[in-house]
DNA sequence: CAAAGTAGTTGTATAATACACTTAAATGTT
DNA sequence: AACATTTAAGTGTATTATACAACTACTTTG
């Protein structure tokens, strides 16, 4: 059984729902709820970024974002910078704790995928995890 | 391209995101928000049930259902009989109009993911409605 | 029959969200 | 160059789905 596929199925289960729905009362899956690892892990894949981007990319209005990368700045998980060509505009970043943080919630998270479909054969895994995927692409060009 | 095999995914897809999260605000996809719509699905299709049953079915709290269910009761689309054999239960049963509302947020619902999935293969839309449906059974058995 | 358990409701708190407004900086127009 | 418009971010407020706790009325059990 591919820990990879299932890595790629915990993270598109978590982008569909970033899609779909809104909150989840304190339904964390790991360390981080899901609003903060989603968050993470777009600053950590497609680097620093800022406020508006990250609104964007998971659909969320302004303000929410402002929220949560707050939140997550206090929990020291990221750090502010400055955009040296535009005042109004800040880069998050993540600190070593908010990396090394992102990095245990998808293990535990991927430990959650595993257990669940321990029984699934390799090829439904592969098969789900490339459905999933291609639905949150179709989703994002709506 | 099926009618049907696209039915399935958007009910396997609102179940998966009731088992995964939480709340989902206004995110209407229909005229029925997620909980009113999965909540006459049950009782359509397994029959009238209590707020018990339906909490159990779902993973919610009764105090959320009980409040989900007045709310249609209010709205006309559920009627609550007394359980005959005890005297502090009571079963949801469908009305007309709850029958009818619950039929046209299914096709809107319907209609959206023909749209979403319009460009998918026919075989890659059966397989990813098989593939949701078997994730939440097995999400059940947890 | 009294005690414990249960179906449902209601009160209260929490959390993620949107929308409206604000502030400060950038851009565009005459 | 001055002023108006736009824009990035933050803040105030309302909404909503949810859980937990307390309560009521009924049922089951010892």
């Amino acid at each position: 059984m591919s820990h990879e596929t299932n890595t790629s199925i915990e993270l598109e289960i978590a982008l569909l729902i970033r899609r779909l729905t809104s909150i989840s009362t304190g339904r964390k899956f790991g360390t981080l709820d899901r609003s903060a690892y989603l968050l993470l892990g777009q600053i950590e894949s497609h680097g620093s970024a800022g406020v508006k981007a990250l609104a964007e990319e998971f659909r969320l209005d302004i303000s929410t974002v402002s929220r949560q990368t707050s939140a997550l700045e206090q929990k020291g998980y990221v750090y502010k910078m400055p955009d040296p060509e535009d005042g109004r505009a800040y880069f998050y970043q993540l600190t070593d704790e908010g990396r090394r943080m992102l990095e245990e919630t998808r293990q535990q998270r991927t430990e959650r995928i595993d257990e669940l479909l321990k029984d699934w054969s390799e090829d439904e895994r592969t098969r789900f995890g490339e459905l999933l995927a291609k639905f949150n692409r179709t989703y994002l060009d709506d």
